[in-house]
DNA sequence: GGACGCTACCATACTAAGTACGGACCGGCA
DNA sequence: TGCCGGTCCGTACTTAGTATGGTAGCGTCC
């Protein structure tokens, strides 16, 4: 028995939270296909099946780092200006799933929400109800702005480069694909903005965020109009 | 749903093609996670490293079926009318995915765009750079649309229940989750709105997709105005 | 028509991952 | 002091991807 082994052998040191919190860490490291209960078993110092007496199995794991992640998305403030506050949790939940871009693809499969999912989505219902939406306009603008954010997220995971003007690397064997004749819009597009210096797909987020804000704005002031008139 | 093959024993009956059409009929009978190796070769009436003379691993079938299931998306016309034209495109593509569920998880993941994805794209593009969109209200379009689309395909497929009416069925335990006191807004829009008869996510598609091209014709006009002046 | 060899298919087996099952250890409390 | 419950772990079973090396049936050429 080793007494001077690194970390601590001692017990209690582990929670369901601590575990938690280990596992972002790995699939922050490596992806999601890199967390494992062997995996994260070794981050946390014990042995697999330790892991097992503070969550039930894998599936809760992957319930629990979703959740971590949303609580890490700023709320935005009930009562606050409704513009403002949607745009900045919009902000918010982009850079949270740029930083950790597994969490995109179990958001999809993961339908039984944790805490701080449930309060996210009361405070942006909170946000808009109480700035005067009614609730089918709370409901359309909820569901849309979503998407928007969930979209943009899916898209830029699935960018084969990174940032800004990393992309002329990785485009040459998709240009030569392109140049079998066909694609030609997408050539066209490639030549003339795509591969420009300075283009930057990350800037397309504030584009599509203002256009829907500025849309839902028009149609909430004509709604406040029809019933103040 | 009977995915078994009943073809007898004969060489040649698989093609690389068949494997992966064959993979997305697992896919839409079991989910993902019942594609394996194993069960696609059952289905398909061989043994499973019968498989790997057609493709490569599994991340070639992976690929493979996300082009398929692209290809089954309607392409809108170069040249037509870029509104309706896109509007029909985005619903073709969420009734895809509401086929495919399974492929909105895979659509971040893959990176290797292939033939049918890319023909995809590029129509999309050609649609809007022929109708006179610039380049930079182009790659504004593009971007939008298909993050609203993909953004609402993620958000039905985490929906815990399935279409209309049957809301109430699931909707017990997360009520009593919400009854703690906290989420009052999910509860004020849950009962006065989501639980209400007739109430369909899916129509929050069609609000979505009408403000997004409705902003878009928008900007269009006030650039071609403004060119024209 | 018989040997050859190509290609499609398969048997075996190795590695890795999730996890069931029961045991070991430790600290506290009667 | 001896029991107890909460933690942690050893072992092993199951399923999945796939490396390696056959084998069998068909076309080809003498």
């Amino acid at each position: 028995m080793s007494v001077e082994a690194s970390e601590q052998r001692q017990r209690g040191r582990l929670s369901r939270d601590g575990v938690l919190r280990q596992a972002v860490a790995v699939a922050d490291a490596g992806g999601l296909a890199s967390l494992t209960i062997r995996s994260l078993a070794q981050a946390l110092g014990v042995k697999p099946m330790s892991v097992y007496h503070h969550v039930a199995n894998k599936d809760e794991i992957l319930d629990g780092i979703v959740d971590i992640v949303f609580s890490e998305i700023d709320l935005p403030a009930v009562g606050g200006e409704w513009r403002s506050e949607l745009a900045g949790r919009a902000r918010s939940a982009r850079q949270v799933l740029r930083r950790h871009p597994w969490a995109i693809s179990l958001l999809e499969s993961r339908t039984s929400p944790g805490p701080a999912t449930l309060a996210h989505h009361d405070a942006i219902l909170g946000t808009l109800r109480t700035a005067g939406f009614s609730p089918e306009l709370t409901a359309h603008a909820y569901a849309l702005l979503d998407a928007f954010v969930y979209g943009f997220a899916v898209q830029e995971a699935a960018l084969p480069f990174e940032g800004p003007d990393s992309v002329g690397e990785v485009a040459e064997p998709i240009m030569e694909l392109m140049s079998s004749g066909q694609y030609s819009h997408m050539v066209e597009m490639a030549q003339d903005h795509y591969l420009q210096p300075g283009y930057d797909f990350g800037d397309e987020f504030e584009f599509g965020l203002g256009l829907i804000l500025d849309a839902l704005a028009q149609r909430f002031s004509d709604r406040e109009g029809a019933r103040r008139s």
